[in-house]
Order: structure tokens, then C-alpha cells, then sequence
DNA sequence: CGTACCCTTGAAAAAAATCAACTTAAGTGG
DNA sequence: CCACTTAAGTTGATTTTTTTCAAGGGTACG
């Protein structure tokens, strides 16, 4: 698809945008570009990279390293997320980004972006809208570490991911594409390997899910929701837009 | 002070607001009002209150509950801050606030913040300014309780609210006022109150800190950085402007 | 056909939660 | 001002959860 045409999706949900709006966004659009997995888009303590990005296929994540070389992961990015709005207006990064998978991206100019943002009224609403939401995802994430024990923590991460993916059709209801490591799941639950492994084998043993490679079959949607005290709510999806 | 005084002295401190800003300014500011100690503003599930508020004194907390009961606090809201940026672009609250000391806050209509945040640039910067350290001390505080062990995770945040009261002359170098029970340090941090006590201890058999009564003295400020893998950085407090 | 990298499993150790008293401090109303 | 009440802090013993340590097993890929 044009590059001009998914930025327009992906901020024209909300409201109409003004031809002013339009002829800012045409302005923006460069070519989508390819990212490797692996690739560190943002390193922390660094500069905010002068380019922003709207992903348009595969994963990304956000994570900070303790000084016990422990890495959180304090947010997953799929399709349709703008990439780093969360540095827009800060002058340092405090975390680092990483392409999980390999990626498809459209680039956008940081400060065009914050441009965009203080400039069009629509824009910037969406903008928001999209930060906002984020954080509204970390809160839960910090409930979830927090609060919840291991078992729980999966469970609802397992829920979150299968809502996220399902809402921007990147997966079928009740399946779960994940590309995470075992680790890595540890990494954004606040656990090891280990555990994660024992407690993900537990949830098969109670018939919530199965497991095939690098894909998740939710068996029981109401038991995996109860398991993991997953209320979608925190997700704000209805004012979630999709580009697909 | 005179409220659109305070509000100008928040928002200016980035940039310089145009007439037409400090105008729209002007007509924002209603008088300042008080809040009782334990007051709700904001409610979980509910439409976010029709009022957003500038917090002039006192402390107040953002927090979710779980299924088990279990309390996790987001985040700890000081003087300076505004009381719900998080919900402004939300049609639901996706956490509660409550206020842990009597408050004294400026109450600013909510759409009209939000015409603020969209029509007026410099305004905007401001407000995205502050919401997203406010979510930057989200992503640290998920990684503190996600990746750090208990004593940790107590010096953590002992450093990380001096350092935040320091910078708004809440409280000189070196102490702490804490505001806090032992059992919402545990909320906090994701421990149990029992938990929490016997780390405390720990900090002052170490030598680290002292305590008394709701204050807290640093007695080795490198110490206990050291000890709760402190570094400021995250605070981003050069982008940070103080209403005192 | 190695060689990574990931997953798996068991046993032991550590961290934190739970359970159960008990102490201190801070009001409140007589 | 004192007895009473309630919330918060303290401490020890026990249990649970999670980590750590250790060792195999599987699988993809050069």
C-alpha cells in the first residue's frame, strides 16, 4: 500500500483530517523500509534516533537493562504502532527499542513528527491517543509483575498478545502468533526462563492452551481469561486504529 | 500565588506562550480548591472526571486492583504534577486515583485541556512533556519491580522520590519526606508490608538511611543509590519545570 | 554433522508470602 | 488528662513461590 495512504489510515480514524492535515501528511511519507531482526532502533542513554517510525509488519520491543544485566521488557510493538512516541519529546532516551522480528517500517522525520503533533489538531489527537494507550498497557504491565503470581502472569500476558494481534487481524481468534523466546517472555513477565516454562506447561496441563512451535492455540478463551485475570478494558481498543 | 500565575509559571517554562496562549490560559484558570486526604478523583472503570487538575500541594497516588485484591500503584503524583494527563484523551479510566494527603490542586475543565493540549503548540509541547515522563517513571518502576529483588526495589524508590522532592523544594538534600505506610511501599514496589518492614530495617542496619517517624534521613546518599541501582536519569529532570 | 540456541527436567537454595502475636503511636471521647 | 480504640509497625516461625544450579534433549542451520 502507499506510504501516504497508511499514515492517512492510521490517523484519520478518529477524525476527519483538514486538507491543511492532508498536505502535511503527504509531505511526510517517505518509502517503507526494512529493518533486520535484531536491529537496535533506539539505544538507551542515547539521543532519541531523528527518525520516528509507523510499523507496518512484525514485532518490536521496548526494554531497560538493570545493573544485574536483568532486561525488563516494558513494551511489545505490533502493526500499526508508531515506534518510539514515547521519546517524541524527551532529549535522552531511557530505554532501548529492538526489532524482534524483522520489520517494515515507513520512517518519519522526529522533529516533522513533532511537528505534526503541535501543528494539526487531528493529528496530535491521535497521536496522543496512541502514547496514552501505551502507557495504559505499561500500568497493567506493572499490576500484572507487581501483583499477579507467575501462572497468572502468563495467562494474561497470553490474553493480552491474542486480543492485541486479533484486534489488528494479524492472527485468528483463539490463536496467538509468538515469536518470544521463553526468556523472553521472562524478560517481560519478571521471571526466568525456567519458571516461565513450568508455568506455560502447567497452563497445558489445565487444557487452557497448546502449543505448537511458535504458535499458541488457546484451548479454553473464558479459563485462560479467568487464569490470568484478564478484563481487556486497560486496552482502550475502541479507540484503537488498525492500517490493515 | 494568583492561579493563572501557576498555571503560566508550569507551562511557560519551555517556551515562551504566545498572547493568544496566555489568553486561552487566563480564561482556564478557576480558583484553587482542596481535596480531603483519601478522596477518590478518579475512578477505575469510570468516565474520567470532567475536571483535570495541577497539583499544588500534597501527595496522591494512581493505582489498579486486582482479582486477588491486591493494590499496585503507578504512580506517585507531587506537587507540580497534573492530576490525570494519563485519562486525558480516554474514554475510560483504566486506573483509579485517590489523594494520600489533603491536596491542594487548580481544577482545569477536561475538554478544555484537551483544546488546550491541541490548539496552543507551546501548551502542547508541555503537556506531552510531562506525560511522557510521567510514563518513563512507569517504565523504571515496571523494571524495578520486574528485575529487582526487594531491598533493591525499596532503595530504588527512597532515591527516586528525594530526588523528585529535591527538585520541586519539597524537601531538602538528604531527606525524604515519605508520606507513606509500609503498606503502600509494598504497593509500590510489589511486596508485602511485612516485606517492606524487614527491608527498611535492612537499609538502616546498613547504614544507609534512618528513619523517623514519616521522614526518612539519607545517611549515605551513594550508598544507597548503589543499593537501589539508582540513576536519575530517567526523571528527565532537566525537562521538568517546577511551580515553586 | 557440528554447533548454536532453545527447550526441558530435577534437586537444592533463596526470596518473599503467610500466619500469628505483640508493640507502638495516634487519635477520640469521656 | 486518661482510658479506649484503631491503624501502623515489629518480630518470629512456617510455607510457598521462584531462582539457581546442573544436566540433557531437540532442532535449525551453516
Amino acid at each position: 500500500m502507499d506510504v501516504t495512504a497508511l499514515l492517512m489510515r492510521k490517523l484519520n480514524m478518529r477524525r476527519e483530517l483538514s486538507s491543511a492535515a492532508c498536505e502535511a501528511l503527504a509531505a511526510t511519507a517517505s518509502t517503507q523500509s526494512e529493518v533486520a531482526a535484531g536491529s537496535i532502533l533506539v539505544r538507551d542513554g542515547n539521543d532519541p534516533t531523528p527518525v520516528c517510525s509507523l510499523l507496518i509488519e512484525g514485532l518490536a520491543i521496548r526494554y531497560k537493562i538493570t545493573s544485574g544485566g536483568n532486561r525488563q521488557i516494558v513494551a511489545v510493538e505490533t502493526p500499526g504502532d508508531f515506534l518510539d512516541l514515547q521519546h517524541l519529546f524527551l532529549k535522552v532516551a531511557d530505554h532501548s527499542v529492538e526489532a524482534l522480528t524483522p520489520l517494515r517500517v515507513v520512517k518519519i522525520d522526529r522533529a516533522h513528527l513533532r511537528t505534526l503533533a503541535l501543528e494539526y489538531p487531528e493529528i496530535g489527537e491521535a497521536l496522543w491517543t496512541e502514547a496514552l494507550i501505551e502507557a495504559s498497557i505499561m500500568r497493567e504491565w506493572l499490576a500484572n509483575v507487581g501483583r499477579r503470581e507467575g501462572r497468572m502472569r502468563i495467562a494474561h500476558l497470553l490474553c493480552e498478545l491474542a486480543r492485541r494481534e486479533e484486534a489488528i487481524g494479524m492472527a485468528r481468534r483463539d490463536t496467538l502468533i509468538l515469536p518470544l523466546t521463553q526468556e523472553q517472555i521472562g524478560d517481560i513477565t519478571g521471571l526466568t526462563a525456567i519458571h516461565v516454562n513450568r508455568m506455560l506447561k502447567a497452563l497445558v496441563a489445565d487444557g487452557l492452551i497448546e502449543q505448537s512451535g511458535r504458535q499458541i492455540l488457546i484451548r479454553d478463551r473464558e479459563g485462560l481469561a479467568a487464569a490470568g485475570d484478564f478484563n481487556p478494558r486497560y486496552l482502550h481498543l475502541d479507540q484503537v486504529s488498525a492500517i490493515a
